[in-house]
DNA sequence: GTGAAAGCGCTAACAT
DNA sequence: ATGTTAGCGCTTTCAC
């Protein structure tokens, strides 16, 4: 609003020319020591700021980098997000956030146009959603691009945590202790992470030979994993569930607590996430880590390496998972 | 990077000049209607978008606000972030995110300049820390700034929940409950928000003639809540806790269970922010609803009217809470 | 209703 | 090592 000191009030102080105050704010080498100093002193004096909008106007590079990203709320995508501010920051870039309301395609396009009219250089998509890969769907092209969780790997270069073996160990932990088989409890049909842990699960089970039990499809919430919860304590064959998030175990496990079906004695609980609370879930959770951090500062690495020119745009780089055995499994009571 | 069209590219491409062009995206009035469909037309056809560098570098006006925050984001601020987005979406503004790593003085005031250096017509600062109240500490002027959560409404306009009327609510309804006293965990000795929370506390059992009991001070982490929760387990003379937030009343009830200390029956437990998952505690949690969109919406709409030259810059701005009774707390047992 | 001219604050390119 | 010139894409002002 108020227009503060220009370069070349700083110039006009310091008796120089604005070039040179252009030179120093920059960091050239290329300047007198002395002269430096001067203007330097002039521009604390008069409190001088540089003005990003005139240097985006006239390098055409903004310094920022744009997220689009679905509702923050969950604990991933913030924990991803805190990751990609962090590394953004350190590399003088800043980030512009555009949330959208829901995870479609009409939204998605919306926000983008809407970030073609914002100062970025490039954008990170954390989406969550299988909308990005149908075929028919592209994204505006001309700005560099990094997605989150997808399986557009082929169009674009994506970033994502190992889902298929964070799965697979998850249920082959289960296996390994002596359950028959393991039930699941999924992420929302549209979600790409639920997809990839539900398939890896069947696949795993298929391959031990075990039975495949009917997936029970949830939305990720706490809640979605109570109402499977109290379903699954009505089975008295259940002895082994994996669910896709540690909200959905936890709410499984509450249901499990009500009916009196002792966790892990009775019924053995693995999640996927390893939230900061899980550990403190009762009992601890065992479940599938996920580097939040890496994910964060490895879109931003990529995309910095688009927008500086040299990148192939496309691929997936995956990040690997642990598994964290705390106390929320066992072996079966029946094992004898 | 790549230079996409320019106003004088659909001017010349529609016949028109670069004015009229201007005119058209703007939304102006005095456009004959079909020079304004020749104009669309034209930009439809090779893709204009306007450039918000060289907009804001004439106007002054970047249509973009900063938001510094604390980078180990809490569920709250989280929340909190999220009311602010999508609030400045709807108001045609894009936030710019500006993490610091540690809550100090030092780094506010960097984050600061960083952002003086960017594109934001205004600040909202989540920092949850004493920091800004002391008188020493001036954020730099010339920018419209809100804070979340802070005392310094003399200096500045503030937005926070109103934290004493929710301890004051969690320990009353402990205390009607029949319980002599209730302990408390609360949050660090630098946030604001904790001692706020605990000064309420204090003053309500004071009010009602309990006696109080000394303060267990967490860091907000479960964990924290479990090693107090531990100390707790072993005095026979705790019926009731209110912890300072969700995640500390989460792991307290871990170290309760893990001592076959039942809740509520033997002690009862009240957190505070009603996180989504607390419903889905064992036991479902008692604890104090905070509106996190409020306060981000509010926050908006401050810095909003402080923008546009409307407003009061200083005063604080209180969102009520409520407290939500579920399944961790009840009577002492002892009560006859 | 429309256009022409000027300039926002900065930096790239070319002097010196 | 420093200065000069020009122009990024847009909007404001004033003319027609």
């Amino acid at each position: 609003m108020t227009r503060g000191p220009s370069m070349a009030d700083v110039a006009a102080l310091a008796g120089v020319s604005a070039q040179t105050v252009s030179r120093v704010a920059n960091g050239l080498t290329n300047v007198d020591p002395s002269t430096k100093d001067r203007v330097v002193a002039a521009m604390n004096e008069i409190g001088y700021r540089p003005n990003s909008a005139a240097r985006a106007l006239k390098t055409g590079r903004f310094k920022s980098i744009g997220v689009i990203m679905f509702t923050l709320s969950t604990f991933g995508n913030m924990r991803t997000l805190d990751a990609i501010a962090t590394a953004a920051a350190q590399a003088g870039y800043s980030i512009t956030l555009i949330p959208i309301a829901l995870p479609t395609q009409v939204e998605l396009l919306g926000a983008f146009s809407r970030l073609g009219e914002h100062a970025v250089d490039g954008v990170i998509v954390i989406v969550e959603s299988h909308i990005l890969d149908r075929s028919d769907v592209s994204l505006p092209t001309g700005l560099p691009v990094v997605i989150v969780d997808s399986d557009a790997g082929d169009k674009y270069s994506v970033v994502d945590t190992d889902q298929a073996a964070g799965a697979r160990d998850a249920t082959r932990h289960l296996l390994d202790l002596g359950h028959r088989t393991v039930w699941h409890v999924s992420g929302p049909e549209g979600s790409f992470s639920a997809s990839r842990r539900k398939d890896s699960w069947e696949a795993t089970l298929l391959e031990a030979g075990a039975e495949v039990p009917r997936v029970l499809i949830g939305d990720w919430t706490a809640n979605s994993g109570y109402l499977h919860g109290l379903e699954l304590a009505n089975r008295d064959d259940v002895t082994a569930v994996f669910a896709a998030n540690d909200q959905m175990a936890l709410g499984l496990m509450r249901a499990l607590h009500e009916n009196d079906i002792a966790v892990p004695d009775r019924v053995s609980v693995v999640g996927f996430d390893d939230m900061q609370e899980a550990s403190s879930f009762w009992p601890p959770l065992t479940t599938v880590h996920q580097d939040f951090s890496a994910v964060g500062r490895l879109c931003l690495e990529k995309l910095l390496d688009q927008i500086d020119g040299n990148s192939t745009a496309r691929g997936v780089a995956v990040i690997p998972t642990t598994l964290i055995e705390r106390q929320s499994t066992a072996a079966p009571a029946s094992t004898t």
